[in-house]
DNA sequence: ATTAGAATTTTGATGACTCAAAATACTATA
DNA sequence: TATAGTATTTTGAGTCATCAAAATTCTAAT
């Protein structure tokens, strides 16, 4: 088993989020889809993917979609974790912003070595998650993903902590960076306007941020532990 | 001009490793060394070669060698410059062994961007120096490279510093670091021996090590400034 | 000057990954 | 249940980097 080139890194990674994306009900992830993820056309996502099914790493049903094998599936979850690490310690370690430092690990995570990881990790004190509040999966492959509420469905004028942006567009991130909604920061949900298409967030010293419904639904919340 | 290749990148850096090593008399590196050193058959590098000419990045004389271009020369320097601020970034900042960071820079070293790098640089205080004792070239490719002696040129008796060791071989390297040997510490050359091809060099806390002249060969040393 | 031996170049082929566009299979609506 | 429209697969071709092995050129010793 010779290690996976990075191509086949970037379409085992496609199909989990694909997979996550699309929730337990829909497993199978359509080419269309997996191919717009990649960014290639739909004939060459076919390809790989019967060449990744004689590999064992996918199920591939013609015309249905694919899904990972567990193989896949492990291969995956190591792939998030040292996209994930990288992450984080370019924010923690290196300084930079939240916003650049996507496509930076997009590369490094298919040269890092295993060793460079563990050292991260430990550097870090085997974090649970990285800058985004994405879920880091152990060096096993095994993740816990907390069910988080969203800004569109937590209690409203209750205090939250924001715990998760399920988007990584970089300038949507600068949009929340400049309004102080990292993750950890503690916020409440002021108003909800169906009709206006809008949720109103009291965030960072009171201040007060408006948000489009279709936002408020990738910032994911919980309930603010006082720490009597 | 798109961005280079990691293949380009590294016949660009072994080409100027191997122009180096030659010293200035000789600055054609025949096709056979450089296949050698890029572990490939001698009729890939001719290949990979042309069209490297073609991009005016180096010279190629058939049946002579290879030399490169001044556009070359700075994208290599550059290439070197990311693999040894990475280097000296995982043994200062992660704690790395120095003989197992050069695998992993000669992977990083591909994958990070601009931005990364002149970070570190600065994180790392704009050093000249690796761990090895390379010089590191400045982001616009330039690099200043000291004339050093070695052991077998240095004066016998003087206490000098190790600066530069020209040899990445990773069980060279272990077998330095058990014997207290790196850049940076104070020695001096006991004796020499052409006969029994060895030389005794007194080191860290007055222990005596005897290295074979070849080796002897690779350690450069400065005059130990006293700071009064 | 010849020529044996070494180095280099050429040739033909391969594997991974990709695209464009033609062919095929699904699906939903009338 | 036809069929129009969409999604998927197939086909043919191209790029990049590589190898094996044949052909060529260089070099050094006689």
């Amino acid at each position: 088993m010779a290690l996976p080139s990075s191509t086949v890194e970037n379409y085992l990674k496609a199909i989990y989020q694909a997979q996550s994306a699309q929730g337990p009900e829909h497993r199978l992830v359509p080419m269309g889809r997996l191919a717009g993820a990649l960014g290639v056309v739909p004939g060459t996502a076919t390809t790989m993917v019967k060449t990744l099914a004689e590999s064992g790493l996918v199920d591939y049903e013609p015309y249905a979609g694919v899904r990972l094998t567990p193989a896949g599936e492990k291969l995956a979850a190591l792939v998030l974790r040292r996209h994930r690490l990288i992450e984080l310690f370019l924010v923690k370690v290196l300084g930079m912003s939240w916003a650049e430092v996507h496509d930076e690990a997009e590369r490094l995570e298919h040269a890092a070595s295993d060793r460079l990881i563990d050292r991260i990790d430990a550097m870090l004190g085997c974090p649970a998650a990285d800058p985004h509040g994405d879920p880091i999966p152990d060096s096993s492959g095994s993740m816990v993903t907390p069910e988080y509420q969203t800004l569109l469905t937590c209690p409203l004028g209750s205090p939250v902590v924001l715990t998760r942006v399920t988007d990584q567009d970089s300038a949507f991130l600068r949009f929340l960076e400049s309004s102080g909604l990292k993750p950890g920061q503690a916020i409440r949900v002021e108003s909800r306007d169906a009709a206006a298409d809008h949720v109103v967030v009291r965030g960072k010293r009171e201040r007060q941020i408006m948000i489009g419904m279709r936002a408020a639904a990738k910032l994911q919340v919980a309930p603010l532990e006082q720490t009597a």
